[in-house]
DNA sequence: ATCTAATTTTGCCAAATGGTTAAACTAATT
DNA sequence: AATTAGTTTAACCATTTGGCAAAATTAGAT
């Protein structure tokens, strides 16, 4: 059969690239064809519609993202050691994937329902992680305070500088992008510290 | 003169519920003309173009977010106080517009130079209040971290629910809405809480 | 070599969409 | 009432865009 190596992949990848890039509604096909060096009817040969080939990415996208998650935090371990984990491992992939999660939340916001299903698949379940700080915290381990709301503060300090990369950058770094970067790899450790002075009892 | 009351104000509250609902991309004039309960020939006599309506709503909602923004980080208050101000009146606002900011990112991240002159004249400067930061650092009221650390955490722990509220409210809260609009209200003085927490010596 | 099935390209279409034009309407002014 | 300037509408156009049908090509099987 004809084909160069793998097409359905290379489609994907451009595709998620476009779509990353400009948004379901932005992505051209003619962009995505361009990308991928592949015609455009070719796409919608291997995904028939454009809304079925972003199902694709989206999915694909999304499982990855919440796969690293489910593994920290259903892993069993401490909140010193989780938190540690998560803050260095979560970052060091959004320095090499930045612009994911704006992707994901934007779709997401924009067509909630549309979506639901997909999330709903990959959703990783954290409460076992909320009964251990719920009993770090009985046992005077850390302080007390919503296990909730510190599990929200450990994700929006590792992610949230990275959704508004284009805004942090402006106000805090004048425009310069490596100096964000470079802020990014120390915030690997500082955020943890942060977190952990934070609740230490 | 014919009109109603305000056509041109109704125009941009309608242009501006339909773009932060949809984006720029996937805003329809015709969508805007319905909420605004005018003809779309009307939209285009009063703003030319999509895109010249479009940077009148995103001008607008830019440099309303950034004056509250503004206020209180030049506003000569110190860390502890101005950290309790943040947290309490921007996560109020986000409550009442809890669609702005993925708005405002989103768009910022798909065309960064396109936007990039509508952002530097409204852009806050928070170099007063990081020299607040460095002088209580020295005189050994709070701990020692990087100040633009400091200031990261806060911002993204105020934001960060609202912009990814899709997903923190389906991870959290299994998709209950008013349970995270409850949480958040708690939230205002947790965030400051934990960010005193975190650097008090 | 021929046949067959999968893949790729060419050329095209119908619908959607941003935008324009000219006519119609409204209300203050004379 | 006639004029005039500003406002609103209806009808239409040009372009873009997702999608499709049919021809062309490729490569493995017989």
């Amino acid at each position: 059969m004809g084909e160069s190596k793998n097409t359905e992949e290379t489609i994907l990848e451009a595709a998620q690239t476009v779509f990353i890039r400009k948004g379901l509604d932005g992505a051209r096909m003619q962009e995505i064809a361009d990308e991928a060096n592949i015609n455009k009817a070719l796409l919608h040969y291997y995904f028939r519609s454009k809304q079925k080939l972003f199902d694709a990415v989206f999915s694909k996208v999304l499982s990855g993202t919440f796969n690293e998650m489910r593994a920290i935090f259903q892993g069993g371990l401490s909140v010193e050691h989780a938190i540690k984990r998560f803050a260095d491992s979560y970052i060091d992939t959004l320095i090499k994937n930045p612009y994911i999660p704006e992707f994901v939340i934007h779709e997401l916001n924009k067509d909630p329902e549309a979506l639901k299903k997909t999330v709903s698949q990959n959703l990783p379940d954290i409460s076992p992680f909320l009964r251990t700080i719920q009993k770090e915290m009985e046992e005077g381990k850390i302080i007390e305070m919503e296990p909730k709301q510190l599990l929200m503060n450990t994700i929006s300090l590792c992610i949230f500088p990275f959704v508004g990369r284009p805004i942090v950058t402006q106000i805090l770094f004048e425009g310069d992008e490596q100096e964000f970067y470079q802020t990014m790899e120390r915030r690997k450790k500082d955020v943890s510290d942060f977190i952990l002075n934070a609740i230490k009892t």
